[in-house]
RNA sequence: GGGCGCUUAGCUCAGUUGGUUAGAGCACCUCGUUUACACCGAGGGGGUCGGGGGUUCGAGUCCCUCAGCGCCCACCA
């Protein structure tokens, strides 16, 4: 025999199994090919569309999003989980809404990153160098890293649930990104957006790269400030013989070509002087201090520094020369306003390689510009003797030589914010060096138009700001790496190397393949500095042209990262092909990322967005908040404060993960959350503390027994079983997804002898009208919600709605009438119907468990609908999204529902404070004949709900003899405590409740008597006020009259 | 130095265009295993909304100011 409904529903776990549910539906849904959309081809797209709206040929609008593509550099954390989580719920609802949805996954090569990590393991094992193993090889290393941590952040995105199309999976090095970067480089190139220039670049001597100012980090670090004289060169009589000079920095010495002192000192102290004195009048009392002690120094100097300033302008004026010492280099001392009166000793040597500043000075003045490094960090031989030594010697030697000279004046203690490479974590040099640029002025422009005039909406509109003001600077973005991982520049340099024969070869080709562009060139092939870009990476017929006879080599650098993902929304959708995908899903819909590559990415890949394609890459920018530790702490690897999702997934499930993330995304506030071991023998959590969490082992607080961290090393240590990182803060959403699980066990455990149909009017009761009425509210709400990316309200909304109206309320007292025969049609009908619209309504945050549920229903799914039947389908991923049912909503059902609310409350309230497990109480309720007939077909729920039974309600009611008593709107109850009160307890509670109203009271009367309030205040508020201040006046008669008694 | 954000219950956070007895989850206390769920149910205690000033009939909400925390950007020889 066949075993019912009901008797299968009891045979399901009384806890939802997460793990299980994820294994069946994930591959479920990838076989049956749900994430997977086809763009219509182009002719079918044209004929679909109407009004300008792109449709496919099911008359679908598209969907997109590209993923911000993670770094292949090491496995995804809880950041990852929070963007991908959001993207997924996006794409799965779009997708239930009826767009064609492409969610486009893929990882980034993140050349200084990767390489580094690469690079850093292999010198840590093997004690080599890049150089050691060689370019072929090295790359060839840092691919296979790439490939193991490509599957595993792909496999952490899929126990997530998130619905890529995996189909499309690409990576920006691989060949269809290769291609977008190769052409976007040479039209840009062609267009002479792109230029070589020599410029001071922030030079990472580990990695032996430049790198961008944004991946430079600022550090304090004790350090020391020096003062040292160079001598001047035939002083006339009256001059000084020398100048003093300070610098954080003495080996930069070496390379200085100049001193500078400023033009006009004195008028410059004025100026500083005055600055100082208006900041003051403004500057608050505990800032004033410091400014005025800036102030006397400012006067100090100019007693005692200025008249040597202005000898010393007067001495540049007049082609006066120092003697630089050590290297014994004649410089000039020049004037130029860079040098600051009111600094130091107001003249200031000038280093035009190395230093930012004074590269500026070193153009004004046309001042040589002395490279004093080697690549690697040493010293090269412009630094004379001290060639070959590594910077920080070379700073000791220096200072040390310069002392037996007697040149040194004074030598102080001071903080340095020294800049820092954010890769290698080693001190950045500035350094000149040939690099290669992107000109921004009008890219930027573009770009800024784009958000300035609406096009690309940022969500919170606050960081628009930084977007804009970033991109208004207009900077010239430096585009090349000296990297051996990344996107070659196809660009090849004239060697002068080439055999008369070989020239005169390519000179006849190449005109012919410039014009047909499959080249570029800047300057002619006559110049020394001759480049060429070749635009197919393999059109090795030009190729082979340029290297015959070496007479052109290829550039060795690689580019920026930022410029294979600025190009990400259109290189792989197929550009610079004209796929059916890029006319269709370009420009994409949304882009979820976080705030802190609003400019590095975002903004470029507007940029390039509208330079490649002449078009905006997506319309809305939602920046989400970022997940910090309980110390309020970015999380990382490095900090030993990560959380890996796939622990949370182990522990809590997939949609206990992203129902919680979603939950704690809101608009302003960064998430923050304390993070705790768990002990892998006992269980227990154990916080983390800024000491433990970067120890290879931890003793449990609980067990005692230790266990290994990310840090376990050693043998002894990595023996021990691993202690997962988690956190306390998914326990709510797990334990949602379970009740949510239990309600609907409870729902087909009843669903025996269901019959499909509509409803109608009459059957239903008042609970039912209420739910429909509350649910269709629900449907809206959350629909708008994700409409404004407030992910937290939706999730809030779900949550309050199906835990406490449908589970604590409805589900309650439904049960009655299951046990009904002519009741239980309508409510198994109301039961399944809302179970289904809330499964569907919670499937883009919780994908498994709704799925899991919808399929129990199984056939059922055909029609449970209240007024029309719910489409059948056979996964919820792509069952309809539920449309808010306007004729539901019935606010007057509401507020009556809200009436037995307040009276079952009450009751409930007296029960407990009474301490009354058991027995039945009984009460009568002094109230008006609409609500006696509101509160009459609830009987039963009394007495399912509080096990209460009314003994009389309406006017005037036959009260108990002994009771006690609570006001509701509309009325009052009397709840008979005949054998049952505990008098001192009531007494005192009803002393306490006496009291607060009593305040309120008098704050409300105070409040009408105010005549501006009654005057100004409008109408509804004021008569609201005296509607409660009358309900408040008569609940304290009440009270005064049972005290009495 | 410039910009942005934050400060509400022990902890982590909500709080719509200002509307008057400020909410949730966790933790805590009391009671309870009635057949959806102890990852549960019922009830309770707990907050002068960082300090001060102002606007307003009315301020957690708007303005000013002070203090503290965080982030981003730019920098000092």
């Amino acid at each position: 025999m066949e075993a019912s409904t009901s008797e299968r529903a009891g045979e399901l776990p009384k806890q939802y199994n997460h793990g299980q549910a994820q294994a069946r539906w994930y591959p479920f849904w990838v076989e049956r090919g749900y994430f997977h959309e086809d763009a219509p081809a182009q002719a079918v797209a044209s004929k679909a569309q109407g009004a300008g709206e792109k449709r496919d040929a099911r008359g679908r609008a598209p969907y997109s999003i590209v993923i911000p593509p993670p770094n292949v550099t090491g496995a995804l954390h809880l950041g990852h989980a929070l963007n991908n989580s959001l993207q997924d719920i996006l794409a799965r609802w779009k997708r239930m809404q009826g767009f064609n949805v492409l969610w486009m996954p893929g990882t980034d090569h993140a050349g200084i990153a990767t390489q580094a990590v690469v690079e850093r393991r292999l010198f840590e094992e093997e004690k080599k160098t890049r150089h050691d193993l060689g370019r072929a090889k090295l790359v060839e290393r840092i691919w296979a890293w790439k490939n193991e941590y490509e599957t595993r952040i792909l496999g952490q995105l899929q126990q997530m649930g998130c619905s890529c199309d995996w189909q499309r999976t690409r990576f920006t090095l691989d060949e269809v990104c290769a291609r977008a970067v190769r052409e976007t480089f040479f039209k840009m190139f062609r267009d002479g957006l792109i230029y070589r220039g020599q410029r001071l670049v922030n030079w990472d001597s580990f990695l032996q790269t430049a790198v961008s100012d944004d991946e430079v980090f600022h550090e304090t670090v004790a350090g020391h400030f020096w003062h040292f004289r160079y001598r001047v060169i035939d002083p006339k009589s009256g001059e000084p013989d020398h100048v003093v000079i300070a610098t954080t920095r003495p080996e930069t010495m070496l390379g200085d070509t100049a001193v500078a002192v400023h033009p006009n000192p004195a008028a410059a102290l004025d100026r500083a002087e005055a600055e100082l004195k208006t900041k003051l009048a403004a500057s608050a009392e505990k800032d004033a201090a410091a400014v005025q002690a800036a102030l006397d120094d400012i006067a100090t100097r100019r007693r005692e520094v200025l008249p040597q300033l202005v000898k010393f302008a007067a001495m540049a004026r007049a082609g006066r020369r120092l003697m630089l010492p050590l290297l014994n280099r004649e410089i000039p001392l020049v004037a130029d306003e860079w040098a600051k009166p009111e600094l130091g000793s107001g003249c200031v040597k000038i280093t035009p390689a190395h230093d930012v500043n004074d590269y500026e000075v070193g153009r004004r003045q046309n001042l040589p510009m002395i490279n004093i490094l080697n690549p690697d960090g040493t010293l090269n031989a412009q630094a004379g003797k001290y060639q070959g030594l590594k910077i920080p010697a070379a700073r000791e030697r220096v200072v040390a030589d310069l002392e037996s000279l007697g040149l040194v004046e004074a030598i102080e203690d001071r903080e340095i914010e020294l800049a820092h490479s954010d890769r290698s974590k080693t001190p950045i040099e500035p350094y000149l060096a040939d690099q290669w640029f992107i000109r921004m002025q009008d890219l930027a422009q573009s770009a800024m138009d784009a958000v300035s005039d609406g096009r690309v909406k940022i969500i919170p509109s606050r960081y628009a700001k930084g977007y804009l003001d970033w991109l208004g600077e207009k900077r010239d973005w430096p585009v090349s790496r000296q990297l051996w991982w990344g996107h070659q520049i196809p660009v090849w340099h004239k060697t002068g190397k080439a055999s008369v024969k070989e020239s005169d070869e390519l000179a006849k080709k190449l005109p012919g393949w410039i014009a047909a562009e499959r080249a570029a060139i800047v300057g002619s092939l006559a110049d020394e500095n001759c480049l060429v870009c070749v635009r197919g990476e393999d059109d090795a017929e030009v190729v082979a042209a340029l290297e015959a006879g070496g007479a052109f080599a290829r550039d060795s650098d690689v580019l920026d990262t930022w410029f294979s993902s600025a190009l990400w929304p259109h290189s792989t959708l197929g550009w610079p092909e004209q796929t059916d995908d890029l006319a269709y899903y370009y420009p994409t819909s949304t882009l979820v990322t976080s705030r802190d590559i609003i400019t590095l990415w975002v903004a470029r890949m507007v940029l390039t967005g509208l330079y490649n394609m002449g078009e905006i890459p997506f319309r809305d920018v939602f920046i989400h908040p970022k997940i910090l530790d309980g110390f309020g702490e970015g999380m990382s690897k490095s900090k030993g404060n990560g959380v890996d999702p796939l622990d949370v997934i182990e522990k809590f499930g997939a949609d206990a993960l992203r129902f919680a993330l979603c939950h704690m995304t809101t608009e302003t506030q960064d998430v923050r959350m304390p993070v705790e071991f768990e002990c892998p023998h006992c269980h227990a959590l154990i916080e983390q503390t800024k000491k433990n969490r970067v120890q290879p082992r931890v003793d449990c607080k609980q067990c005692g027994q230790p266990f290994a961290t990310q840090w376990a090393s050693k043998p002894a240590d990595t023996a021990l079983p691993r202690g997962a990182v988690t956190s306390e803060r998914f326990e709510q959403a797990r334990n949602f997804c379970n009740k949510l699980w239990n309600a609907s066990r409870f729902v087909l455990m009843n669903l025996d002898g269901y019959t499909p149909g509509r409803v109608a009017e009459e059957q239903l009761a008042i609970e039912d009208r209420w739910l429909l009425s509350r649910l269709t509210t629900v449907t809206r709400e959350v629909t708008a919600a994700l409409e404004g990316y407030h992910f937290a309200d939706a999730a809030r909304v779900l949550y309050d709605f199906a835990w406490n109206e449908f589970c604590s309320f409805y589900v309650e007292m439904v049960k009655s009438r299951l046990a009904d025969e002519a009741a239980r049609p309508t409510a198994q009908r109301v039961l399944a119907h809302t179970l289904d619209v809330l499964l569907r309504l919670l499937h883009p945050m919780v994908p498994f468990v709704t799925e899991e549920v919808w399929q129990l229903l199984g056939a059922r799914a055909a029609e449970r609908g209240i007024d029309q039947p719910a489409p059948a389908a056979e996964s919820i991923m792509i069952a309809p999204w539920p449309e808010a049912d306007g004729a539901r909503h019935d606010s007057r059902i509401e507020s009556q529902f809200a009436i037995f609310q307040q009276v079952l409350g009450g009751l409930r309230e007296i029960r407990s404070r009474q301490n009354i497990p058991k027995a039945e109480m009984r009460f009568a309720v002094d109230c008006q004949e609409n609500e006696a007939a509101l509160l009459r077909p609830m009987e039963t729920y009394f007495a399912t709900m509080a096990n209460a039974r009314a003994t009389d309600w309406g006017p005037k009611p036959t009260l108990p003899a002994a009771s006690t008593s609570f006001r509701f709107t509309g009325g009052e109850v009397h709840v008979d405590m005949t054998g049952l009160v505990d008098v001192g307890a009531e007494i005192a509670r009803k002393e306490k409740e006496l009291a607060e109203k009593t305040k309120a009271i008098a704050s409300k009367e105070k409040q009408l008597a105010n005549a501006n309030f009654v005057s100004r205040a409008p109408a509804e508020v004021v008569e609201k006020e005296r509607a409660a201040l009358a309900v408040l006046k008569e609940q304290v008669e009440s009270l005064q009259a049972e005290l009495a008694a």
